[in-house]
Order: C-alpha cells, then sequence, then structure tokens
DNA sequence: TAATTTTAAATCGCACACGATTTAATCGTA
DNA sequence: TACGATTAAATCGTGTGCGATTTAAAATTA
C-alpha cells in the first residue's frame, strides 16, 4: 500500500513493540496469578507490599507510575479479599496508610516461584546473555528517561 | 525490609519496565494524538488502515494483537468520528471490512509529523547507537517469542 | 441435504488507566 | 490567628483490554 511514508509504518514504531510486549507479557503472568487470585497490577502493589512493607498510597504510586485514581479501586479491591488494610495516618488524615494482612503476607510464600516459573517459560530461548543484558540495561534508561520527560510540567 | 527474596523485588522483573515504558510512551504521544481528536489505540488502528488498506476486523486484529471484543468499540468510535466505515463483506457475511473515509485518509497528513516530533523529545538523550539496535532488535525477538507462547494450546 | 462444527464479530462483565475535578486536611504566610 | 495555597485521596467519566459467551454465517461431514 503506503510506500511513501514508512515513518508511520507500525514495524518502525518503538511504541508499538512496547505496548505489544507489555501485554503479551501480562498474559503469561494470567495463570500464574490466577492461582493467587490477583491480577497483574494487584500483584505489582503485593511486590511493592512485600518489598518494602506497609506505606503510603502515594509511596505505592510513585513505585509502580500510578496514582491515587488507578490506586483508590484496586487496593479496595485487595482490601475486600482481606490481603491488606487501609487507615488513615495519625498524624496527617489526608494520608491512607497500606499495610498486609497477615493473609497478605502469607500470600507471598506462592509467589516465590513465579519468577523462576516465568523464567523457564523463556529457557529454550536462543538469546545471546549479552544482548539481553544489553537491552535490559537499555529498557531501564529509557523508562528513566520517559519518567524525567512526563515530570516536566 | 525484605532481603531474603530478591526474586521478587520490583527492580528484578522484566514484566515491569515493559509495563512502565508502554504506558510512559502512550504518555508521551497523548498530547500530539489530542491534535488528531485520536487516542493511542486509536492511532494505532489508523496506522494500519493508512499502511494496508480495506482490511478486516481479523486482519487490523492480527497486526495489533488485539480481539474483535476490543476492536468493535474502537471502531465503532472512530466510525462515529467519520475517520472510517465498516461494512459486511459480500462474499462472507461473517466478515466486516474496514475502510478508511476520505476524511480518515486525510488524517495522516496531520500524522506524518508524528514520528519526527516523538523522535525530538529522544534527541538530547545520550544512547549508543548500537545499544539501541540491540535493544530494538531484542525488543522485536521478545515480542515474536512471546506471541509464539501466547498462542500455543 | 441435514446436522455438526468452525469461524468472525459482537456482546457482556470486570478491572484497569488516566485526565479532570472534588473533598478534606495541612501548610505557609500576611 | 485567619486565609489562601498546597497536598493526599477519592470520585467521576471515558476508553481500553480481555476472558467468556453469544450470534449468525459458512464450512465440513455424516
Amino acid at each position: 500500500m503506503n510506500q511513501e511514508t514508512p515513518q508511520l509504518h507500525l514495524e518502525n514504531q518503538l511504541c508499538f513493540p512496547l505496548y505489544a510486549a507489555s501485554r503479551l507479557m501480562t498474559k503469561m503472568y494470567a495463570p500464574l496469578l490466577k492461582e493467587l487470585d490477583v491480577t497483574y497490577p494487584q500483584y505489582l502493589v503485593l511486590l511493592v507490599l512485600w518489598q518494602n512493607g506497609e506505606q503510603t498510597v502515594n509511596a505505592i504510586g510513585s513505585c509502580l507510575l500510578l496514582e491515587s485514581n488507578t490506586l483508590t479501586p484496586l487496593l479496595k479491591r485487595l482490601e475486600q479479599k482481606e490481603l491488606l488494610v487501609r487507615s488513615r495516618a495519625q498524624h496527617d488524615e489526608r494520608v491512607v496508610l497500606v499495610k498486609l494482612t497477615p493473609s497478605g503476607q502469607a500470600l507471598k510464600e506462592k509467589a516465590v516461584s513465579i519468577p523462576q516459573q516465568i523464567a523457564n517459560l523463556f529457557s529454550d530461548v536462543d538469546l545471546k546473555e549479552e544482548d539481553y543484558a544489553t537491552f535490559e540495561k537499555t529498557l531501564a534508561q529509557l523508562v528513566l528517561v520517559l519518567k524525567e520527560r512526563s515530570q516536566e510540567v
């Protein structure tokens, strides 16, 4: 069809492979997360809580680049599952503290094997160690740059 | 906090940087796409139509890795904006053909500058040409592998 | 040909994302 | 101490994504 504007071809965009990879990767996690009865974004919140313990909605958001408009409903769902509790901070009533329940903490034991299970799904992929290292590093750099850019008002 | 399970640390996941990069990248496009009055997924559909011309819902979906459950409502919105028309194929009434309207075709002229504008936003980023090439190649490989895996039933 | 299976979209329900606004608490300053 | 500005969550509305199901048409097969 249109050969005059290759810059608009799907395969020449950086954005699309990122969008595709992100969604496909999430789908790989789906069957594993089903065992935990959580969604992928809920899993990310749990990762943050397992790693850093009790913290504010904003703190979780700054880890995951999400805001209260997304987090509040998500946290309410995790609260309904009794994986965490939300409470107003005493020293500042604006702040909501999020803390794992014992059952939320315990769920970590079921989650520890997930990274290895995901890695196993890639075990047969022939990818140069070196190229993968470059990939991870460049991706991290990209995220950093994008974060900077998005904060510029 | 928890030093015993580094495999669950956010920074050690591959999935999270992909998720973050995808969302941040979409946000970079937002102000440019606002000029066209389309969303990012709508823009992707237009890219496919500009590139390949009239085609079925399934064909668009296989380019973008989306299915009719996502595409049908999205295409209806683009139809309401009069950027495209949907019609049943005569030879097979199950199939819906999607075709740009003149105004949908014309919108391409406003879109051609977008890739360059995005590139300009990265112009000051110090990234080795070579590393970026490796990055793009590895990302494309990753998407291929993930596509294969997701098709395995 | 008639019954069964397959296929393409559409529909449904739920859970994100996110821009924009609102609410309530705290801060900063005159 | 008032009072406007700032801050943290919550709320609201729209638009995806996607698993699951439904609908209707076409293909296959008994």
